[in-house]
Formats: structure tokens, C-alpha cells, sequence
RNA sequence: GGGCGGCUAGCUCAGCUGGUUAGAGCACCUCGUUUACACCGAGGGGGUCGGGGGUUCGAAUCCCUCGCCGCCCA
């Protein structure tokens, strides 16, 4: 017998221990199997799981777990991703607190040989408690970013790329993050508003005839200014065009250009150009070939091209000095407070400055084109699909990827400097030295590049070198390209779009066929969870709380398309409830002997409560198999949600229990065989969202009754693929009658009050030969539910009887001495009205020749059918409410 | 400034290609321990579907417009 609640603390490890010591994660090498296979998102080795990789992996799970028991050779490839930045950040902070040396006191090679060690003892932290959630992930293929293989991948792409010249070695403005002292990418640049100010500082002109005034927000710059540019058309400043001003502190001359780019409306209408440290004075300065000066050093602090007093301060410090300076010099003309956007270094939080570097570029506007068109022609889809819109919109505006970072942790570059700076770009050093070698005419010593890496450039390989590329393995064969790709929308630009611009350039094959976006998980208000809010919910304490299967029935349910989820915890108890509720149905069927029957078919069942049940099984199994299948994640559990508990739970096993408990041995021992057929369908129905209380169960019953086809786990039998034909329209009809007989009496009894253990008979005062037969013969059902002696047929309703109309049947309860006459009378009023309504409604509408004219004839038909029923029960009740009237 | 998403019961959300008396869960009120389950059962109250136009025989659903709220890009 089953206790009477499921224990999630103990089972869940208990049985994923067992699936994954069995050798069920690794897909199924059965060569009929069509192949399905998704890939991680590899979150960051330095991770914990959060409430979005909850969400994320449940997904991926549920669709797994689905399509395995579909009898696909699924594989779901999980692995980690070094996350350059951040994991330096990790292990340097942990350096720190625990007083090493630091990162450069140590060396690159010490510090690198620290992360091993720090990614060797913590780095498995993720990827167990994926095991927590149930993840059924193919550990024997585990990856990370920085294995051998994949490295090699790495160093192959970049090689060739340079070859084709889709990389290429450039000096420009990149975005420098001083706090890491690295260049980082545009999309890790954010753009935080903030508030600053104009200052107006005004610039004499050389030969002493007036003065123009810039404003700025950031006055530092100054120091680097090399022009002052007017609009061309701009008549203030026309005769000045040519002229020079003398920059005030750095005291150097520099002239006054026309250029397109000052918007003569703003400010003075001439702007200062400091080509060096602004990415639009970066393009005037090309333009009019002016000098362009470096201030910062690599932490944004004021190098030698400054004046001497500026030397070494700190870029802030220098911004007030200027300041001072120049309202000492009497040449402030101005400060404006405004707000403005101040790109942000996501990681660091530091403002980012534009800062003139060498570094290295992938023409990603060449890679994107097939991979917009990929998306344009179909194939690969994204669900939902206006998700399409936001990566079309990106990749067709794409800029040049920087892809050097000044960091140690990650791939280093493969190229090799000569002395005189030539690069050699080849896979191994060898190679770079033997180029060298034939290059300069003799053995020469060649320097790698010191830079890593952007993270993203190995993750966007992640579908393809996780499966062996370049070697032409047996996997890459069988499951690239992959089928289904979850993930969240904040990284499509990040990486959905870098895997299908590197996936089809070096594969010639999109990495995924099918890309689905989950929604982002906020709180119960809708707040973002950030630590710093302090609202975050972490997944681990909520399945020790309610069970994995709760969260993951939750999350799943809660899943609908673009739309964020508000989790909170009465909904994930709702569905531990909802578990508890399965787990004691199916205790129930076991106290009543309710077994599998040997050669059972569902087909055969002859009483109308199996073979409704049978068909309504039938029906969710289709509704659910069509939902997963199109990712429809809420949709299937919120069908199984509503059939297990509303049908199954409700009805079919309230109804069932006269048969259980009857004389009629034969209806027993069907209904018995029929519910145990039911939970089995639904056991592996609901296993892809509730793996473990699922397999559990699935356990508990292996031995009741005969012995299942499959006689292995639950989380590798076969789906349910159940004919069309167990719907038995007869049999819906009769049980709906009996359903509704039901639902409607009680409605009329706790309506008027009459006690519970009152139990009158139910008359049957005007119904269709065959609605009489089934209720005559469903008498004991319905005097179990409905709390009826018997079920009568009478001629008419004796003085005193309560009547209600039931699919055009006019039933009454004779409960006279109950009945408040108010109350009745009110009770039926109300009946009436809506009924009155309603014909008002439906005969309006009938009435409209253009409705008649138009509409499609199954609508008119079923408007005249419904107007026919209404007036029906308003006239019977309406009888009834006149002999009320005349008591 | 450009784009996207949302606005349906007190709360969280379903309602997909127009035809249901607009649904569910939670919360609320009343009743109930009838041998699966109180992590339960039964019944009930509660919404002019953000505002305004339009298309249509018919609009929560399609179109236009306005208003909020959120996100992304500049």
C-alpha cells in the first residue's frame, strides 16, 4: 500500500540515480531511431543554478524526456562554459579573500593553473544541481568550452576565418572597461542613463579675435582635443572655417573644420573633436585626417600626452581639474545639468571609455547575410515567431565583432608575432614557425599574441564542437544539426546569433532547426530577481520545499509564450497538491484492486463510464502529444492538469466506485482493468513535466496485474499512441447526462439548504426514452453523488418538488419540507431570467435576416437548436415558478 | 527617436486561424470529515475583456487611433 503522500526528499535522488546508473540519458543507438538532439546552453562553470536555468532546463527536459519516449534517439548534450571574465573575476575575488598574491603578482601562467584548480574542485557545482532538477543530460558527453576539442575547434575556425579574411587585426576605438583593463564587445556595453552636466567651456581664437565655445559632458577629453568642427552650412562660423583656436591648458593650436556632423540646432552649433576618445569624433578625425591623441592609460588614467600636472590622475580627478582650471582661466561659460546615457561595462559596472587599441575583428556583417537568409527561408524557425523580428533587426545592422580580450582565462589567440610585428596566424606554433621560417629566410622566435578569446567565439561552436568538429564523428553525423535550441531572449544577439552565422559558415548547415524562447522568471510582483533586491527564489530551496516535480510543474505550466512568470510559492504548492492528488488516486485504484488485465483493449470496454474514460484519455493523449511536439509546454501540462484532476479525480473515479464496490463482477473487473490501463496512460503522459513521482508510481504499481509491455523504467517506455476511435460519442453523451444530472441537483440542494444526509429520490418528470433509460440505470451512481434513495420516473412533479432542466430532461427533487418558499421562488427567478435572456439573445439573433443569410448553417443551426432548449426550461421552469405562486 | 510585448474576475493567467451564457488556479463566502486525498470534497459571489472609432450578420479575438506598463535598440 502507498503511504499517503509522495516523499520527493527521498525518492529523488533514490531514482536519478537509477536512471543515470542505467545508462537511459545516452541516446538509444538503435540505427532505425530518428535522431533528436538539443544542446545546453552551457551556463558559466563559475555558476550556481538560478531560477532561469530552472525554467530553461526544465524545458529542455520535458522536450527530452518526450521525445525519447517517442522512441527518437534523443540526446541532450550538457556542458559548461569557461566564461572568460567572469571566472577570472570569480577566482581573483577568491585570491583575494584569501590573501594570495594577485593575478599579475602571481603571473599568467601560475594564475591560469589556479583556475584549473579553482574549475576542478567548484565547477561542478551547476551541473549537479542540474541533476536535482531531473535533468536527463547525456553526462557521458559532458563539455566545456576549454577542453582539448573544443579548443582545437577554436583555433581551426580562427585560422581559416583569417584566411578568408573575415578576421582581420585592426587599431580603432574599442569600448575599454578600465576595471578589467580589457576591450570588451558592443553587447557588453550597457547604456545606463545618468545624471551629468553640460559644461561650456569657451575656446579663443588664435589670432585674437573672439572666442567659440563647445559644450561637453566630459571635460577630461579636452586634453585630447585636435579640431573644433562647424556645420558647413552653418553661417555663424563660416569665415572662422580654417581659422585656429589655441586649446586652452594644453595651449596647442588646432583648428576650426567644417564637417557634416555638428548639429548646427545644439548648443553653439561647434562641437570640440577628440578623435582618440569618441566614436563620432573617431570618424570626423579620419575624414579631415586629424591627429588623434591618447590620453588614458589601460585604467583610464591620464597618460604622458597630457600636460604634466594631469599626468597619472585619475580620469574623474582630471574632469574637475579641467573644470577648475577653466573657470579659473575665466573661459566657463556655462554648466547645464542634463541626463544622459553613459555606456556601462556590464560585468564591471564601470563607465567604459572609447579607447584607441589594436585588436582583433570578425566581419560579421559577411557571416550574417546567410544567416538572416537561413532564418528568412525557414529553416531554422523561431517559436514564438516574432522573436525572428529582434534577430533580423540585430543581424541586419550588424557592426565588426571585437573578439580580443586583454584577459588570461580563455582561448589564446593562435597567432604569432615576428620581430618586426608580422603575424602568423596557424593552429599550432609549429606551423606559425615554420611560416615564419620561409617568411623571413631563416629561423626566427616568433611571440604569440597575449589576448584570449571572447568568450562568445567558442560558445557560438558550441552545436558542432561539443559533437567532435572538426573530426567527422559518428555524432556530428547523427545529431548535427541539432533540433531544438531553448533558450532565453537576452542572449539571441549574445549567441543564437553567433552559433548560426559560425554554424552555417563552417558546417554549411544551420546548428538548429527550431529555436524556442522561454520567458524570463521574475517574482510574484513582476520585479527582475536580483540578489541586491534580495528577492531572488533559489530553485534548490524550492525543490526541497515542494519537490522537483512541483517546480518543474510549475515553471512548465506557467511557461506561455512571450510572457514573463511571475512565480510564486502558493502556485508551486497548487501543483505539489496537484501531485498529491495523482499519488492518491492511484492509492486508491490499489485499495481497490484495480490491476492491469492481460491483453486488455481500451476498444473493448462495454459500460459507458470505462468507455468514456477510454475516450477521454484518448483525447488528452492526442491534445498533449501536439502540444510538446510544438513546444506548447503550458498548454500540454495545463491539459494534463485539468484531466487528471477534473476528469480522472473528479468523475471518473467518483463514479467508478458503485462499480468497484458492486455485485456485478463483470463491471468490477472491467472498471478495475480500465482505471489501471487510465494511470498508466497518464503515469507516462505527465512524466516528461513530473519525471520522479511519475517513475515512482510507475514503480509502485509494476505489480499489480499483469505485466507491462515494457517492462523498464517509466522514463524509457513507449509514448501512448492511441486511435481516434476510442471516442465513443454515445458513451460522452450518457456520462455528460449523468454529469450534469449530478452537478445541477447539487446546485438545487445547497441553493435551498436541504442537509446533506437528507437523501430524497430524484424524479424524473419528462425526459427522452433514452435519457430516462440511462438515468434509471446510472441510479446508483447518481444516488451516491448526489445524495438521491433512488431514481424515479414519474408523470409529474408532485406539489412541492424542485425542478431543473437538464439537457432539455426535466428532472425535480421533492424536498417540500426543506424549502424556504422565498428562496425557491427567488432561485427560480433567477433560472428564468437568464433563460429569458438568452432566448432574447438567440431569437434576436435569429431574427436578423443578413444572420440567417450568412452565417455558415451549422451556426444558425445551433443558434435555433439552443433558442428551442432555452424555451423549453423557461417554460417548464417558468410553470413551476407559477404553482410556487399559487402554494 | 525606432522596434517589440502587454493591458481579460481582488491576484496570476487561459481564451491560437472572429460564432461558448468569457474560463482556470489562488484568494473570498457558505456547507461538508460519504472507507484515495483537508496537500480534500460540494456549492456560490465576482469581469460593460485599457479608452474611442471602424470592418462584419456577429469582435475579448481583425483594422485604425489614443492611453498607460514593461523590455530591447539608438
Amino acid at each position: 500500500m502507498l503511504d499517503k503522500t509522495f516523499d520527493p526528499k527521498s525518492a529523488e535522488p533514490r531514482l536519478y540515480a537509477a536512471w543515470e546508473n542505467s545508462g537511459a540519458f545516452s541516446p538509444t543507438d538503435d540505427p532505425a531511431a530518428e535522431p533528436f538532439s538539443i544542446v545546453i546552453p552551457p551556463p558559466n562553470v563559475t555558476g550556481s543554478l538560478h531560477i532561469g536555468h530552472a525554467l530553461n532546463n526544465t524545458l529542455q527536459d520535458v522536450l527530452i524526456r518526450f521525445e525519447r519516449m517517442r522512441g527518437k534517439a534523443a540526446l541532450w548534450l550538457p556542458g559548461t562554459d569557461h566564461a572568460g571574465i567572469a571566472t577570472q573575476m570569480v577566482v581573483e575575488r577568491q585570491l583575494a579573500e584569501r590573501g594570495n598574491r594577485s593575478r599579475r603578482d602571481m603571473g599568467r601562467d601560475e594564475f591560469v593553473a589556479k583556475v584549473w584548480e579553482w574549475k576542478a574542485e567548484s565547477g561542478g557545482t551547476i551541473v549537479n544541481q542540474l541533476r536535482r532538477l531531473g535533468a536527463s543530460c547525456d553526462w557521458s558527453r559532458e563539455r566545456f568550452t576549454l577542453d582539448e576539442g573544443l579548443s582545437a575547434a577554436v583555433r581551426k575556425v580562427f585560422v581559416q576565418l583569417h584566411k578568408e579574411k573575415l578576421i582581420y587585426r585592426d587599431k580603432r576605438l574599442v569600448n575599454w572597461d578600465p576595471h578589467f583593463q580589457t576591450a570588451i564587445s558592443d553587447l557588453e556595453v550597457e547604456a545606463r542613463e545618468v545624471d551629468g552636466h553640460y559644461w561650456h567651456f569657451a575656446y579663443p581664437l588664435e589670432d585674437g579675435s573672439g572666442e567659440i565655445v563647445v559644450a561637453t559632458t566630459r571635460p577630461e577629453t579636452m586634453l585630447g582635443d585636435t579640431a573644433v568642427a562647424v556645420h558647413p552650412s552653418d553661417e555663424r562660423y563660416k569665415a572662422l572655417v580654417g581659422k585656429a583656436v589655441r586649446l586652452p591648458i594644453v595651449n596647442r593650436p588646432i583648428p576650426i573644420i567644417a564637417d557634416e556632423y555638428p548639429d548646427p540646432e545644439k548648443g553653439s552649433g561647434a562641437v570640440k573633436i577628440t578623435p582618440a576618445h569618441d566614436f563620432n569624433d573617431f570618424a570626423v578625425g579620419k575624414r579631415h585626417n586629424l591627429p588623434m591623441i591618447n590620453l588614458f592609460d589601460d585604467f583610464a588614467k591620464i597618460n604622458d600626452n597630457a600636460p604634466p600636472e594631469y599626468r597619472g590622475l585619475d580620469r574623474f580627478v582630471a574632469r574637475k581639474k579641467v573644470i577648475e582650471q577653466f573657470e579659473a582661466l575665466g573661459l566657463l561659460r556655462g554648466i547645464e545639468k542634463t541626463k544622459h546615457t553613459v555606456p556601462h561595462g556590464d560585468r564591471s559596472g564601470v563607465v567604459v571609455e572609447p579607447y584607441l587599441t589594436d585588436q582583433w575583428y570578425v566581419a560579421a556583417d559577411v557571416l550574417a547575410k546567410p544567416a538572416i537568409k537561413a532564418v528568412e527561408a525557414g529553416d531554422t524557425v523561431f517559436v514564438p515567431k516574432h522573436w525572428e523580428k529582434t534577430y533580423f533587426e540585430w543581424m541586419r545592422n550588424i557592426q565588426p565583432w571585437c573578439v580580443s580580450r586583454q584577459l588570461w582565462w580563455g582561448h589564446r589567440i593562435p597567432a604569432w608575432y615576428g620581430p618586426d610585428g608580422k603575424a602568423f596566424v596557424e593552429e599550432t606554433e609549429a606551423e606559425a614557425l615554420k611560416k615564419a621560417e620561409e617568411h623571413y629566410g631563416r629561423p626566427t622566435p616568433l611571440k604569440q599574441d597575449e589576448d584570449v578569446l571572447d568568450t562568445w567565439f567558442s560558445s557560438g561552436l558550441w552545436p558542432f564542437s561539443t559533437m567532435g568538429w572538426p573530426e567527422k564523428t559518428a555524432d556530428l553525423a547523427r545529431f548535427y544539426p541539432t533540433h531544438t535550441l531553448i533558450t532565453g531572449f537576452d542572449i539571441i544577439f549574445f549567441w543564437v546569433a553567433r552559433m548560426m552565422m559560425q554554424g552555417i559558415h563552417f558546417t554549411g548547415e544551420v546548428p538548429f532547426k527550431r529555436v524556442f524562447i522561454n520567458a524570463l522568471v521574475r517574482d510574484a510582483t513582476g520585479a527582475k530577481m536580483s540578489k541586491s533586491k534580495g528577492n531572488v527564489m533559489d530553485p534548490l530551496d524550492l525543490v526541497d520545499e515542494f519537490g522537483a516535480d512541483a517546480l518543474r510543474f510549475t515553471l512548465t505550466a506557467m511557461s506561455g509564450q512571450a510572457r514573463d512568470i511571475k512565480l510564486s510559492k502558493p502556485r508551486i504548492e497548487g501543483y505539489r497538491n496537484f501531485g498529491t492528488k495523482l499519488w492518491n488516486a492511484t492509492r486508491f485504484c490499489q485499495m481497490n484492486g484495480c490491476a492491469r488485465a492481460e491483453g486488455f483493449d481500451p476498444a473493448a470496454v462495454t459500460a459507458p463510464l470505462n468507455r468514456w474514460i477510454v475516450g477521454e484519455t484518448q483525447r488528452t493523449a492526442a491534445a498533449v502529444t501536439t502540444a510538446l511536439a510544438g513546444c506548447g509546454f503550458d498548454e500540454a501540462a495545463n491539459g494534463l492538469y485539468r484531466f487528471i484532476w477534473n476528469q480522472f479525480c473528479d468523475w471518473y473515479v467518483e463514479l467508478a466506485k458503485p462499480l468497484l464496490t458492486g455485485d456485478d463482477a463483470a463491471a468490477k473487473a472491467e472498471t478495475q482493468a480500465t482505471a489501471a490501463w487510465v494511470l498508466d496512460v497518464i503515469l507516462t503522459l505527465l512524466h516528461p513535466v513530473m519525471p520522479f513521482i511519475t517513475e515512482e508510481l510507475w514503480e509502485q504499481t509494476a505489480d499489480l496485474g499483469a505485466a507491462r509491455k515494457h517492462g523498464g523504467f517509466l522514463m524509457t517506455a513507449p509514448w501512448p499512441d492511441l486511435p481516434e476511435n476510442l471516442v465513443d460519442p454515445a458513451a460522452d453523451a450518457e456520462i455528460g447526462l449523468i454529469i450534469e444530472t449530478i452537478t445541477e441537483g447539487r446546485s438545487v440542494r445547497q441553493g435551498l439548504n436541504v442537509p446533506p444526509s437528507a437523501q430524497p429520490p430524484l424524479l424524473v418528470v419528462e425526459a427522452s426514452g433514452a435519457q430516462q433509460a440511462v438515468l434509471e440505470r446510472s441510479a446508483a451512481l447518481i444516488g451516491r453523488l448526489l445524495r438521491v434513495s433512488e431514481v424515479r420516473v414519474v408523470d409529474a412533479a408532485p406539489a412541492g418538488a424542485i425542478p431543473y432542466v437538464v439537457a432539455g430532461a426535466t428532472l425535480a427533487l421533492p424536498v417540500a419540507e426543506f424549502i424556504d418558499i422565498a428562496a425557491e421562488r427567488a432561485r427560480l427567478g433567477k433560472e428564468v431570467a437568464n433563460l429569458a435572456a438568452d432566448i432574447d439573445r438567440t431569437a434576436k439573433k435569429l431574427a436578423n435576416p443578413d444572420f440567417v443569410a450568412r452565417a455558415p448553417e451549422e451556426v444558425v443551426e445551433e443558434n435555433r437548436d439552443r433558442l428551442a432548449d432555452a424555451q423549453a426550461a423557461r417554460d417548464k421552469l417558468q410553470a413551476a415558478l407559477s404553482r410556487l405562486e399559487g402554494v
